[in-house]
DNA sequence: TATTGTTATACTCTATAACTATA
DNA sequence: TATAGTTATAGAGTATAACAATA
């Protein structure tokens, strides 16, 4: 037997809100992994090339700060997108320990051209909320957001 | 030099929110990793535990449909959770083509005991958000999820 | 013929820690 | 001593497809 009391009823609450959060984002990882694999990129692959996007080239360390790729998985993810051809690696004078992540020109052609494509197809549902829709889910999502940091 | 157009605003504005999506689910599945860590148990294990419990047992079709885990994935993770001792697996009698998951005794216990602490621990963080934020994060995200669906 | 679960393969990511070369 | 990136290891999830047993 289960009484509904006002504590459970506060449980259901946010349990109810906690899974929602998981499908929704699910329902949107689904859709953008299909576009990643059109273009036979990972998710982290295409994390690191969104990241890369408009900058003349980051580090391994800025890259993992932005991506929470971890060092070690990162040489992974960078080497096999240098295989792709779509990075490369440039060692810095400056600091001779760091070493800089650049796009190719095939990397920016995938930045610039087939990654266009995908946000264009992610718009397209994003314009089934409306203005105000939009605005209020983002406020609340900053406030979710920070219950969970720190 | 970037204009700044209505168009340009519009597309900041749904990148933004979906970014947002992205970081918010990342800050709750980084508390939410932690716990399990605790547990020894990976994400995709405890998200089957959490399925099982209070259900008098599964079959992997059923699992798969709720966890999103595919069948030949969920092979392998059903092994790891049995020589855990957590579930195991028996025959039914109706469709011998099928196999129910149940929970064991201490996979009971760490349902009925360990998880409740989780989700205590969860609540806390919740219980930083207002009953209306909640309630609207709640609907809003539903609204989120639909324009992903089909 | 279709469905349920298993097996096999090859790849990717994760966590951890030791290691190198620089600073 | 500390930092940036590499390497090594073991484990876990993913995708795909072939397979056995059953319906």
């Amino acid at each position: 037997m289960i009484r509904i009391t006002a504590k459970n009823a506060a449980k259901q609450d946010f349990m109810s809100l906690m899974r929602q959060l998981v499908r929704t984002y699910q329902a949107f990882a689904a859709f953008d992994a299909a576009s990643y694999r059109n273009m036979d990129l990972t998710v982290s692959q295409a994390d690191v090339i969104f990241t890369l996007g408009n900058t003349a080239g980051l580090t391994f360390k800025d890259i993992g700060a932005q991506t929470l790729i971890t060092k070690g998985t990162l040489t992974g993810v960078i080497d096999r997108l240098e295989n792709k051809g779509l990075v490369k690696r440039i060692d810095t004078a400056e600091d001779r320990r760091c070493t800089q992540v650049v796009l190719t020109a095939k990397g920016k052609r995938m930045f610039g051209e087939v990654f266009p494509k995908h946000v264009a197809r992610l718009r397209t549902r994003f314009d089934r909320l409306t203005v105000a829709e939009r605005r209020d889910a983002q406020i609340l999502l900053v406030k979710l957001q920070t219950i969970f940091s720190s």
